[in-house]
DNA sequence: TCCTGCGCTACGTTTTCCGTAGCACTTGAC
DNA sequence: GTCAAGTGCTACGGAAAACGTAGCGCAGGA
């Protein structure tokens, strides 16, 4: 089943300190978590179905896993008639995804060359 | 041995389309990569053992493949007498790992309560 | 009752990751 | 020379995570 979520506080894979980035830096090195927050990141709400395949080729088994995860971390939230969503400090969390994405534009032409 | 390098313009996991933003999510999703962007987020050196010290308990498969596709997209770069730093572009990507760490923080607070 | 869509689980296989040991090389002291 | 210590890194067997496919149980509507 789902392994041990990284909350802040926990002791973590490579830190047995607490610290709440050593827990958000577990949790953000699992795959797919990134691209799960990455897709929701403008706060609509997508179901299970819709997100899986907006993931393309995610299992459900994982999917689920991190959706836990998240819902655990209370990043995600769930309801039962508009299915999941970012909260509130998701979507704080999840505007550094769109300085990443500024940062990979400029990343790919650098690379092109 | 390691695997497929996720860069942009490639296929990678979950995108067929190449996107450089899916390329640096699945490059940041393996486990442990985030971690090392954070261990050299200020820009100093560390060689191969600093580093893995700095990291607690990686093993060295895993520090060596994350080093070689993190140098591969020139986010890392290495030097004999120096050791492992982020080139210029790793360091602007690495900015953004203080605004998780702030974002962490109060991450923290709140699930407390 | 049958169909559809929902969230999710079962389970056998593959991939990834881990832990420990230690190799090959260089540098510097003796 | 040769020894020790430090470097980057690899080998390899076992453990954990992720995958792919199928389909369950439930709810709502026709």
């Amino acid at each position: 089943m789902a392994r041990r979520i990284p909350l802040p506080g926990r002791r973590v894979r490579g830190s047995t300190t607490g610290r709440p980035i050593m827990a958000l830096l577990d949790l953000l090195g699992q795959r797919w978590t990134l691209r799960i927050l990455w897709e929701l990141r403008d706060g609509t709400a997508l179901n299970f179905r819709q997100l899986q395949e907006r993931c393309e080729d995610i299992s459900p088994t994982v999917q689920n896993d991190r959706l836990a995860a998240l819902r655990e971390a209370e990043i995600v939230e769930h309801s039962a008639d508009e299915g999941y969503r970012l909260t509130p400090d998701g979507r704080q969390l999840a505007r550094n995804l769109n300085a990443l994405n500024a940062w990979a534009e400029g990343w790919a032409k650098r690379l092109a060359k």
